[in-house]
DNA sequence: CGCGGGTTTGATGATGCTCAAGCCCGGTGG
DNA sequence: CCACCGGGCTTGAGCATCATCAAACCCGCG
């Protein structure tokens, strides 16, 4: 059995090669235009890795030696405040990036704990390798300048957010903004994300169905 | 009258050329190491332009052409909300960069204001000539991502603060990070950044006074 | 079936906002 | 030089929002 002049074994092997990638040749071609031979030399310089639920990628206290990309799955990343609470500083769905790029260059311990939500797989990229996939592929350099700018526009927004919305209205803007990460995260950890308890995005939620 | 050889004359243009750079030296020299010559070839892609007091650097609605390094005074960026109130993104004294990178390299309009808040020198840099200038001197790359990540985790750090803190935690986290910017800016100013009333900022200033 | 984590519901209280008035002080014009 | 103006800061009273603590409920899973 051939497909394209192909032997089976031969395009199983390279399809899942190409699975494998699917959601980060998306990410990089909505931002920028690559070859598929570029995309092809920047493939190596990636690591495979999947995760269980509940598994961590990164513990306070490690050094971050990778940041990771999701091909499949859902994680966090959260930090433990003085007084004992978590607070979610990012969630991460297929397509996204995650990790501690401050503990990666600067070699310094972090002050995340990044955890999957679900089995995940991901694709991770040591600091190394990303000096050299960039000096290979230097059109790379504007995809991670265009992911940078958008999540400090997004984490602008988000402050300012946070300042100046009431709960209500911040869990509205979270439906609008991630209706995906709504549906598959525990409610709780919505609430964490949005600087509030449990208890009171639980009445939001109440008070917004009764209302429509 | 000469110095090292040089005429006195000339002598004045050259110091007043690097004046005018010496923060902007400070700054790299703290980040990456550069020889003397690699700087000088820095300096043409900057423009220098003075801003007196409540003059605007960018307005709502402007589409930003430049990013600013403060060499002299002081600014703030915020936005306004639905509500309409005003909510300070940054402030930038001596050695900080300030601007809306979104705007400048998206070329949308920006959501930000840029205001001066005391008589200010800037050097001004657009878009084009930061991708020459780190075109002809790459090691400047590092400059600015190190930038980069740091307002990254600057920024993160704050939300978490904006969600986890009292108001008058905010205050004492805010004397102890930035002792300068309390000492010349308007506490109106610093209650807007920290997300808080006028009123409160000064019920804990009055609170923190009495406590000590 | 029963355990346990997550969510809901209720009662109470604290934090911080709103609105309103007064105060302080630097700048301006008579 | 003084009176006046105005912006910013302070002070007060009342109130809304949201956190806390506690208990009940729901549901999936061992």
């Amino acid at each position: 059995m051939e497909f394209y002049g192909i032997s089976s074994k031969l395009y199983i092997i390279l399809y899942q090669r190409t699975a494998m990638f699917e959601q980060l040749f998306a990410s990089v071609s909505s931002k920028i235009s690559l070859t598929q031979e570029d995309f092809e030399r920047a493939k190596p310089y990636f690591m495979a890795k999947k995760l269980r639920k509940k598994q961590y990628l990164l513990q306070e206290g490690d050094v971050g030696k990778h940041v990771a990309f999701v091909e499949k799955g859902a994680l966090r990343s959260y930090t433990i405040d003085d007084k004992g609470n978590e607070h979610i500083v990012q969630f991460a769905l297929e397509g996204w990036w995650i990790g501690d790029n401050y503990s990666l260059y600067t070699g310094e311990p972090s002050t995340y704990n990044i955890e999957a939500l679900e089995d995940s797989e991901l694709l991770l990229i040591s600091a190394v390798s990303i000096e050299q996939m960039l000096e290979s592929i230097p059109k790379l350099e504007k995809y991670f300048r265009i992911l940078l700018q958008n999540s400090m526009v997004a984490l602008q927004r988000r402050l300012v957010a946070s300042l100046s919305l009431t709960s209500e209205e911040k869990y509205k803007r979270m439906i609008k903004i991630y209706p995906d990460i709504i549906q598959r995260v525990p409610q709780h950890m919505i609430a964490s994300y949005l600087g509030m308890t449990p208890e009171t995005l639980s009445r939001i939620r109440k008070q917004i169905t009764i209302g429509q």
